[in-house]
DNA sequence: GATGAATGAGTATTCATTCAT
DNA sequence: AATGAATGAATACTCATTCAT
């Protein structure tokens, strides 16, 4: 018995629970990325859980939540991680790079979350619509704190902004990683970044 | 009127066919704008181009055909347009700002259309995939031209800055014409048109 | 334009509709014998004889009909080749083996036709029953009129005995028509003559 | 009852899937028996069995799969029987009418099922076909024996042979069986006895 | 007589979801 | 909490048949 459970005692019950909705999700990102949210069946996730049918009901209200869930997840984990990456930029100019280089590294490391995030195949635009939603909100506001340190100045609207800079990242990433082979590794983020600050200085 | 069509008339047969097919195109145009792909069966489309379930398919094989057929009908209008408004210009850098105001243009022109082949909450994914990736790969060819006679010296693979074009497009026309109070269409053209440029010249 | 055109003058219009009538028996045995009854549509039927798909309905009533007539007309032209055959045998004990061997040249013959009458795997018992049925009835009066004339003393009653035949023969006939290598044609037509001998001496 | 079924009762859970099972599998061997395979859905098969649509592709993967399931179970049965009833017959000869009376009772008992088997006007020949075919093989197989035990020495061909009979029984009973009153089932036995002998000995 | 566009009833099959055990 | 049998609505697609031209 690990030493945090002997810290943290949970009853069996909500330890089983928790455990059987891991596997839940384990099994609907395997398959998702696999296979798209529609060529997935709720039978399949459960089954691929090794849980009855009815299980998955006991754990997410319907198949796009658990699809939901997981996009939202991985949309944290990578939020995170391009914050990290630019946390001690002194500038926008200077994080830009470690912006496109950090998005990159994620997704190779996570090819098949990623898939699902920014899949174009996938029949889950949807979902994948709020989830890059959000990152644009995230980016949108970023910019704003830029403009208002006075890094920004081209007068080019932050939402209008926002929303391209995530079309190009989630279609550029999406096509490279269906097949790598179709650009080096340093000529995505090279194009990204240099795209990327386009918007930074006025001309 | 031409002088064939005074010998040759169309039967009353043919015609009443041709006629049939416009509305079922009609309908499937208004429908999958509405609704998308999937959420619209063949009986909605016949239903709502008054004919019976069954004459569908006596003018397409399959929903996704006729949603292809009006994906990819949509994608020859609007290159022939984005050609127009371009052709004349002298050089690449006074191509794009008309390229920009021509996109926006046919967008507000046909927001039904370019709903459904920019949707981003369209389950048809899949499908539009092609018709942009046709897109991009026009982009990518325009760019290698240009590149060919000196216009376009940044050293950007053609192929990447194609998608990230096409990926950027897409989207903020798709966001902008869900709600075209979210930024007057000048400040759309003038972001569109800037981010463009980026990948011309060398910094 | 023939002598017998001459001869025997019709109206252009009964001329035509006989022609349509027998491109649709020509097509109907074609595509029947290939694919079965419920593998042709009267689509297909029409299509095949070159005509459009309602003039089907202007020749017969319906699909089955169409396959019924085709069936019934082969086995009039069977039935008839048996009786010549038979015609000038002194007994039935010389008769039987002339009949055997003009089955199974008639099947060599009509390959098509014979497989649509006797086929195991047509989806078309239903109506294959009665066309052999009218030749079960054929045999038993046969039988009948030999009990009469003393040659049948054998009391074996003539219905029983020959649905027996019409069994025996066409499931015979049938399985090797599928592949003749299976057995050779005497093999085939010595085992019919000694089988159906068998009912007509007492033991 | 054995020891494990007390130990290892069935779970009520199994107990209702297998009635529901054994409901669709009655149900079906009605309606077949009565409309044949084409003239029955998976509805009305479910209706029968007082369940719900779905709950046939539950237990079965499609109407074909049950209809080939109870002709199959059928056969089995019939060939049970009819080798107990000639199992302690010292020679062919006597076993013959043995067979016959045995196929008799066994189609007077199970009317439906012979019917379904043995149907002239089912629309299901080729899934009967490959039943009957196993029948056949079946006596092949047997006189083939025979033959090596020198007690079929007419040299006919068993292939042959096993065809016609297999034609002649199931097409005599299945006529009888339409209407019992059609000949007394001491003339259906004798006649099947006495073409059955044909073949067996030299003339 | 021929055409062929249109009809619409018929049917198989899937799958998210429920609920008694 | 978990099970898994059952549900039944949803939907695509076919095809015999009709009828205005």
């Amino acid at each position: 018995m690990p030493v945090s459970d002997v810290l943290n005692p949970l009853p069996a019950r909500e330890r089983s629970r928790i455990q059987t909705r891991a596997r839940l999700l384990e099994s609907g990102r395997k398959l998702f990325a696999e296979r798209g949210l529609h060529g997935v069946t709720s039978h399949d996730i459960a089954a691929g859980a090794g849980v009855a049918a009815g299980t998955f009901y006991l754990h997410f209200t319907d198949k796009e939540s658990l699809f939901r869930m997981i996009a939202e997840e991985t949309v944290d984990v990578l939020r995170e991680r391009l914050q990290a990456a630019t946390r001690n930029a002194p500038t926008l100019r200077d994080g830009v790079p470690l912006f496109a280089a950090a998005l990159v590294g994620f997704a190779e490391e996570n090819r098949d979350l990623v898939r699902i995030l920014f899949s174009r195949d996938s029949e889950a635009a949807g979902i994948e619509a709020d989830v890059l939603e959000e990152l644009a909100a995230g980016i949108a506001e970023n910019r704003r704190d830029l403009a208002a340190r006075g890094e920004h100045p081209t007068g080019l609207d932050p939402d209008v902004l926002s929303q391209a800079l995530v079309g190009l990242l989630s279609r550029v990433i999406a096509w490279w990683l269906e097949d790598p082979r179709r650009a080096s590794r340093e000529t995505v983020i090279e194009t990204l970044t240099r795209i990327q600050l386009s918007g930074t200085h006025p001309r």
